[in-house]
DNA sequence: CATAATATGTAGCTTATGCAACAGAAAAAA
DNA sequence: TTTTTTCTGTTGCATAAGCTACATATTATG
């Protein structure tokens, strides 16, 4: 489980030339890949930072994921889905690893390292997923946008293990992030600085209770 | 992928006498486990359901998950977890195998086949089991309650392959699994049926919308 | 069967949130 | 640099949703 298996170290190593793996790069702002059923296809995100949007049919933007490095996205994970489109947009510059999973499982006939090491780590990459996922449940089930933005402030906290921090999304983005409207969140933020919670610098995020 | 591996059909030839997998009984309304860090457990529901409910400090309960047959749950989902408890009760009768789950990827000394077969089929399991987050996700990222609502029930139907169904969860389960306010989805229920939306005859949904 | 407990259905009041709109700041592109 | 685009910050208004409370129906349980 505290495996320190990292993605990235064994990049720099790549040279699979097998042909069940394709590496490509994109610009920002570019689509990166479109959840069309059926292909079953496994990315990995090497470098930059993506976002898996969906646009629903009153218009809203909701960011299902904010993909950063290493992260692991694909319509492998989207078997049932509703009638949405969803698609992978790079927010800075890209690269990215595309599989197909059924043909991951498979041995790979050229035995390439990357390949095997890849397909040994995978239930430990999936299950970190999980554990993303579940995060991102529990912030959309607090109820109110105070809570949420507390939550979501926490989490960042924790995983910088800082009480300040500057903030990985923009504001616009985060309030897609947090499923609520922009200029409501906006106002909480106010509200929560008025009421001496948290503190906002530009960017930077200061917690200020406890 | 499309592998049509099932846990309940080789339930019945469980036989595991390897000291890595327990299997227990619950009658309903019995805490099957809760969430404590560090165990990384791995669980299955094989009979019954339950709900993974989580009690925040404003007293607010959210049905994170609910369980059915097959389900998979446990600590090993929740490596990050936010300070909230969360337990999993038994809405009826349950019986439950228990795993550790870095147990699970060590080869069976005793090489028993269901703990073979589960290590095996694992990936698979874990899959569905994003694909249930997925979708969960897209529900709460529902701006309206009568968004949530009609995407529940529009899941519900596909699963059930009828614009008629009974729902699975009481109107005050649903309420927590939508992370709504009860009477706030009661009222919008009555809504969806002023404008000729959906039907409801006591537990039964019909959708008369397309 | 009687009684308790839980679930459903509804209403009034209050508040949080969504929506629209706009001005200024910051960032990107030309 | 200048121009354009995107992001931030704010407000008024309308309404969806939360809260409380209660009556009835349904389901457990002794």
């Amino acid at each position: 489980m505290s495996s320190d298996f990292n993605i990235e170290n064994f990049y720099y190593n790549f040279s699979c030339n097998c042909n069940k793996v394709q590496k490509k790069t994109f610009s920002k702002g570019q689509v990166i890949t479109t959840y069309i059923q059926k292909r079953n296809q496994l990315c990995i995100l090497l470098k930059g930072n993506a976002d898996l949007v969906r646009y629903d049919l009153n218009g809203n933007r909701t960011i299902v994921e904010h993909l950063s490095k290493n992260a692991l996205f694909g319509e492998v994970f989207y078997k049932v889905t509703i009638n949405n489109e969803l698609l992978v947009e790079a927010k800075t510059k890209c690269t990215v690893l595309f599989y197909i999973y059924d043909q991951l499982k498979e041995p790979c006939t050229k035995k390439c390292e990357f390949h095997s090491t890849l397909s040994e780590h995978l239930p430990e990459l999936i299950l970190n997923k999980i554990t993303e996922l579940n995060t991102r449940i529990e912030l959309l089930t607090q109820r109110t946008t105070r809570d949420k933005l507390l939550m979501y402030f926490s989490l960042i906290s924790t995983r910088k293990l800082s009480k300040t921090f500057e903030l990985p999304l923009s504001l616009t983005d985060l309030a897609d992030y947090l499923s609520v409207d922009r200029s409501a969140m906006m106002r909480e933020l106010k509200l929560l600085k008025e009421d001496k919670m948290v503190d906002k610098i530009g960017n930077r995020i200061i917690l200020l209770y406890e």
